[in-house]
DNA sequence: ACCAACAAACTAACGCCTTTAGTTTCGGAG
DNA sequence: CTCCGAAACTAAAGGCGTTAGTTTGTTGGT
C-alpha cells in the first residue's frame, strides 16, 4: 500500500483514539494491535508516530489532566481553591473512570502535570504554610483524590446476598447514598480540607 | 515425567512465590510463566492448583491484608483504632509497595478483605455514626490510605534540574522531609481523622 | 496383589500481545 | 524531474494467558 495520499495518523489522533478506546472498553482494552484496529491501520504504523505503548498512556494522562481546572488553584481563600481544584480532579476521572486504573501509578514526567504542581506550590505558599510542609500538604490532597478515583472506577462492593455472615457490612451498603464513592469524596475532601485549615492555624 | 514423587506445587507456595516475585521485580513482573519458572515447572502446571492469573492476584491480596491489623478495629476510642488500622494499612503496602499498583482496583470478593470491612462498619456503628453515613467515612479513611499506598510505591517526582521553569516546586521538593509519601499520609490521616470527628460532633 | 481413578506434572498449540526490520508508495524540495 | 523522507505496509521474533491432551505416580477398593 505505500505511503497514502492523505496521513491516516497523528499523534493527537491517536491519543485521543487511545482515550475513547480506554473509556469504552477499559484500561486492560488499550493494546497497541486494538488501537490500530480502530484506527483502521496496523499495528506497526503507530511505531512511525510514538515511541511505544508507554507514551501512548502519557498521551492519555495529558488529554485527562488537561479536563482539570488548573486554573482554581488561583483562586482565593486557598481551603476552597483547593476543593475545587480537587473537585475537577475528580470529575475529569469521573468521566473518564477506567483511566484512573491506567494512570494511578503516578509517572509524573508529564508536562501538563508539572505546570500543575507547579501552581499549587504557589497557592499553598502564598496561604502560609512553611515551606517544608508544602509538599506534605499538596501530597495528602492528591492521595485522597486518587484513592477516591480508582474507588469511582471500581465495581461496587460485591457481596453475596444469600450468605449470613457478614450482617452489619450487608445492612450499612443498603443503607448507603447510591452514590457512594462520591459522597466519601465530598465527606472526606471536607474534613481533610477542615482539618488542615486547623493545623495551619496552630502552626501560627 | 508425570506425576512427581512428592507434589511441588500447592495453593499457598504459589501465592507466595507470586508476592515474593512481586516484591523482587515489580507488579508487572507477576506474569504466569515467569512465576512458573521461579517454581521450577512449566506454566501449565500452575493449573492444577488456581484457576488462573486472577486468582493469583487475590491470592496476594489476602496475603497483604493479613499483615494489617485488623483486631485495631475493635480499639477505643474509634479515631484512635481507625487511626491505628489505616497506620497498619499502609505499613503492610510499604512491606510490600509493588502490590499497591497490582492491587488498587479493589475487587473486592477477598474474604479476609470483607471480614475487614465487617469489623470496621461495627466501629463506626458503635462510635454513633448515623447508618447511612457509616460507609461513606470508611470508604473516605480506605481511599486516602489506599491513595497512599499508591503514592508511596511511585518513584518520587522527577524533575529535571536544568530547567529553570518550576522554580517554587523545585524549591518546595528540596524542603520536603525526606520520607515525603509517610509524612503526607500522617498529615493527612490526623487532619481526616480530626475532620471527621468534628462532622460528627456536629450531628449529635 | 491388582486395577481403576485420580493427582500433578508434562508437551503442544492457539490467539493474543509489543516491538523491530525491511518494503512500498506518495508528497514536496531542490 | 528527481530524489529524500514520511507514512503506510508485510513479516517475523519472542512473550503472554490459557486449553487440550498425555504421562506417570499414588491411593483405595476388591
Amino acid at each position: 500500500m505505500g505511503r497514502p495520499r492523505r496521513p491516516i495518523l497523528s499523534r493527537e489522533g491517536i491519543f485521543a483514539a487511545a482515550l475513547a478506546l480506554v473509556d469504552e472498553d477499559g484500561s486492560e482494552a488499550l493494546t497497541v494491535t486494538r488501537l490500530a484496529r480502530r484506527l483502521g491501520v496496523q499495528a506497526a504504523s503507530l511505531y512511525n508516530h510514538v515511541s511505544g505503548r508507554e507514551e501512548i498512556v502519557e498521551g492519555v494522562r495529558d488529554l485527562v489532566v488537561a479536563e482539570m481546572d488548573v486554573d482554581a488553584l488561583d483562586g482565593e481563600p486557598w481551603q476552597e481553591a483547593l476543593a475545587v481544584w480537587a473537585r475537577s480532579y475528580l470529575a475529569a476521572f469521573a468521566r473518564h473512570p477506567n483511566t484512573a486504573k491506567l494512570l494511578s501509578t503516578t509517572t509524573i514526567r508529564s508536562p501538563a502535570t508539572l505546570a500543575m504542581y507547579e501552581r499549587a506550590v504557589a497557592l499553598l505558599e502564598r496561604a502560609g504554610w512553611p515551606s517544608d510542609q508544602v509538599v506534605t500538604v499538596f501530597t495528602a490532597i492528591e492521595s485522597f483524590a486518587i484513592g477516591s478515583a480508582l474507588d469511582l472506577a471500581a465495581p461496587g462492593v460485591m457481596i453475596d446476598p444469600s450468605s449470613q455472615e457478614l450482617p452489619l457490612l450487608s445492612g450499612a451498603l443498603k443503607d448507603a447514598p447510591p452514590a457512594r464513592a462520591m459522597a466519601a469524596f465530598e465527606l472526606g475532601l471536607a474534613a481533610l480540607v477542615h482539618g488542615l485549615d486547623e493545623r495551619l492555624r496552630q502552626l501560627c
